[in-house]
DNA sequence: AATCCCTTGTTCTAGACAGCATGTC
DNA sequence: CTAGAACAAGGGATT
């Protein structure tokens, strides 16, 4: 397709004029079908558009009709994909192509071969691929979004794994990356070609703020008016009071909980915006009932153009405060990382307020890389005339790191293979799905990792894959790298082989068949980690319990399984929410997060239990009832679609216990629930009923 | 004896991907 | 390498 008819379909959509990058990219010959790119250029300057061209030039003919082709683009996170899936769908539909949205809990079709466009994150790819897709032939070309995070420790192996598989195939891949260190290293060996650039749309001025003043990297020094001696508050009213809006960066929960309490800007809000703001807060109070102690202070700081963010919140929580953040109402935004990824979040003044981070390892220096994504937040196109990224600097030791961060260039990014978990993971998913027959397809295939290509030298990662190789043979994953039916099976269920080993051990070893006790199972698997703290007080009095279900080890990773267990248990037991918030300090996202885990490590523990010929029964129950979060006696109620954990209660104490209930007494029911919900509810059930009837 | 102030000790720390089933005239 | 806030506990002085 030639390059005009791509600009003729941006057009379509209002785009007039590529940005230098686009333009560079078309020129080095992004519509080659055979050549790949990595695209390194900061957040903002328009890299979507770079692999959405790509996605036209494989996707639509020359008279803008679908070549039934297909297009993959990879994301890092379910957000993101939704976000996107809902941008291509409105852009892309009229054209003719299918678009599918394929995420953990969404699936848009069982059947993605009907579709063209499928926008998914690295391990649903990897997982769909352990399913055995048959249209991978059909994919001509896939987009990786943040292709950098080929660098993180725990995630960035599966999606390295992901891209050597696809190597393989006569694929176009365009990565997308944030401004890394080694860009040439990544291209490389992506055989692609490379196309850096530091061109943004808005301009960002970096700084440093001390004593009062912001010194900027050109030169240029702005004295800020000190309203009292709370830095971070002078720096946002200063941009505020100016019509501007900020987002602050912090490296704890509470550190952002806190600034944002501090951050009163009830003062230069129209009585307009208090009233809109209001309307927020209220919306914020009516997604938990009971709101929560979270919940209220967030909907306090929303009263005074305030707000924070961050894992704490519920999805619901964050869509209004990014919302509001974007309809102005909210002036500032205090964060933790999460929308230091991906999400388009822009402000005018972007701040950030801590170098370092706790980690497993002590307290470390944030990675530049990690820093200029979050001041490169900053400038909102046609919005604000200039961004400004400024690092509060604290003492001289953060001034000297803080020049470091703006004027460097970001860390390498490194390959994380030698992550033992996403080896085991990974390693089980290429034999079981036989794309590892020996050991010189083993040979082979690392030999094209990037890990091999940064290192050369393969002894060390060697010994890795042989331990793996001897674990997955010795716990009978595989025999002479034939999958075994365990191991076919472990690797589809998505879970590490070592926690698979866990449950395995653990229902042989079972000395009876309390829920605890299956909930205790997975809160065990690495997936479910880090779990609840576990305080001194309560040592013994988990140990006792322990103790009583025949558990033997007592090691405090243990004590911390157990402690997560019981909240689960907790949580089926439809204890309500704030209370378990209160009684295990933590907040309502980090519930609904283990929750959502222990939903899946559950499925697989049921799994398992079917392999080894134990009993799934209860597995299976706990299953349904962690995801609805309800005792045993209305999970009947409970597979009924419209109703959940609060309606299925009501009607089981009116009396209405089972499906038959419902429908002999739809006018009870009604009035417990409302009309509406009744007709739908049995309008649902009649086609099922109906479907029964052939049965029998 | 109750209260207050200051020092010392202790605790705690970011984020977020993955599974589904169901046989068959 | 590259921490610091928040809170609890304890000691000593004051009222």
């Amino acid at each position: 397709m030639p390059t005009n008819k791509i600009l003729e379909i941006l057009k379509d959509f209002g785009i007039e004029e590529l940005r230098p990058p686009q333009k560079k990219a078309l020129e080095k010959g992004l519509l080659d079908k055979n050549k790949n790119f990595l695209i390194s250029i900061p957040t903002a300057s328009g890299k979507t558009l770079i692999g959405e061209m790509a996605l036209i030039n494989h996707l639509l003919d020359e008279n803008k009709n679908p070549t039934n082709k297909k297009g993959i683009f990879i994301v890092p996170l379910k957000a993101l994909a939704s976000e996107k899936y809902e941008e291509f769908k409105n852009k892309y539909e009229r054209y003719g192509l299918r678009v599918a949205l394929s995420i953990g809990d969404y699936d848009e079709d069982e059947d993605l071969s009907r579709y063209h466009l499928i926008i998914t994150t690295a391990e649903k790819l990897d997982s769909l691929w352990r399913h055995k897709i048959d249209w991978i032939d059909d994919v001509s070309v896939v987009v990786v979004d943040e292709i950098h995070l080929i660098n993180d420790e725990s995630r960035g192996g599966t999606l390295e794994i992901l891209l050597t598989k696809l190597k393989k195939f006569n694929i176009q891949i365009i990565g997308l990356s944030a401004t890394i260190g080694n860009p040439e290293e990544l291209a490389n060996w992506l055989n692609a070609e490379l196309i850096v650039d530091d061109w943004r749309p808005v301009e960002l001025k970096k700084g440093i703020y001390k004593n009062g003043i912001i010194e900027f990297i050109n030169g240029e020094n702005r004295e800020i008016k000190a309203i009292n001696n709370n830095d971070i508050y002078n720096l946002v009213v200063d941009c505020v009071k100016d019509g501007g809006c900020c987002i602050v960066f912090c490296n704890t929960k509470r550190g952002a909980v806190n600034e944002a309490k501090k951050l009163n800007l009830k003062k230069f809000l129209t009585n307009e915006e208090k009233r809109k703001l209001k309307e927020v807060a209220e919306e914020i109070l009516s997604i938990l009932e009971p709101p929560t102690e979270m919940c209220k202070t967030l909907a306090e700081c929303i009263l005074n153009g305030s707000a924070f963010h961050h894992a704490g919140l519920t999805y619901q929580h964050r869509k209004i405060v990014e919302d509001a953040f974007r309809n102005k109402l909210i002036k500032v935004i205090c964060c933790t990382p999460t929308l230091s990824v991906g999400l388009n979040l822009p402000c005018r003044r972007a701040i950030v307020k801590d170098l370092t981070r706790y980690t497993n390892r002590g307290m470390r220096y944030i990675p530049i890389m990690e820093i200029q994504q979050c001041i490169g937040r900053a400038g909102r196109l046609g919005l604000d005339p200039y961004g400004e990224g400024i690092i509060v600097a604290k003492n001289d030791r953060d001034y000297l790191r803080s020049y470091q961060v703006l004027t460097q260039k970001p860390e390498p990014i490194y390959s994380k293979l030698s992550n033992q978990a996403v080896l085991r993971t990974q390693l089980l998913g290429l034999i079981a799905t036989i794309e590892i027959r020996d050991e010189y397809d083993l040979e082979w295939f690392i030999r094209n990792t990037f890990y091999a290509y940064q290192y050369g030298n393969l002894r060390e990662v060697a010994k890795n894959i042989n331990e793996v190789i001897r674990f997955l043979e010795e716990k009978e994953f595989m025999i002479d790298f034939i999958p075994t039916e365990l191991g076919k099976r472990v690797a589809e269920l998505y879970i590490d082989p070592l926690s698979a080993k866990y449950m395995i051990d653990g229902l042989n070893e079972m000395e009876n068949e309390d829920d605890i006790y299956y909930l205790y199972l997975i809160s065990k698997t690495l997936e479910m980690m880090p779990n609840l703290r576990v305080y001194k007080s309560e040592e013994l009095n988990l140990i006792d319990e322990m103790e009583n279900l025949g558990i033997k080890s007592f090691e405090i990773e243990d004590l911390e399984a157990f402690k997560t267990a019981k909240m689960l248990y907790d949580w089926i037991s439809e204890v309500p929410e704030d209370e378990i918030l209160k009684k295990y300090k933590i907040e309502p996202g980090i519930l609904r997060y283990k929750v959502e885990n222990a939903v899946w490590l559950m499925h697989a523990l049921k799994e398992m239990a079917k392999i080894i010929g134990k009993n799934s029964e209860i597995p299976e129950k706990l299953e349904i009832r962690l995801e609805y979060g309800a005792k045993e006696d209305i999970i009947e109620l409970l597979n009924v679609k419209y109703i959940g954990r609060v309606r299925a209660r009501k009607l089981y104490n009116a009396g209405i216990r089972n499906v038959e209930d419902i429908i002999n007494n739809p006018s009870k029911v009604a009035s417990i629930i409302g009309e509406k919900i009744t007709k739908k509810i049995l309008e649902d059930l009649g086609i099922k009923f109906g479907q029964q009837k052939l049965i029998f």
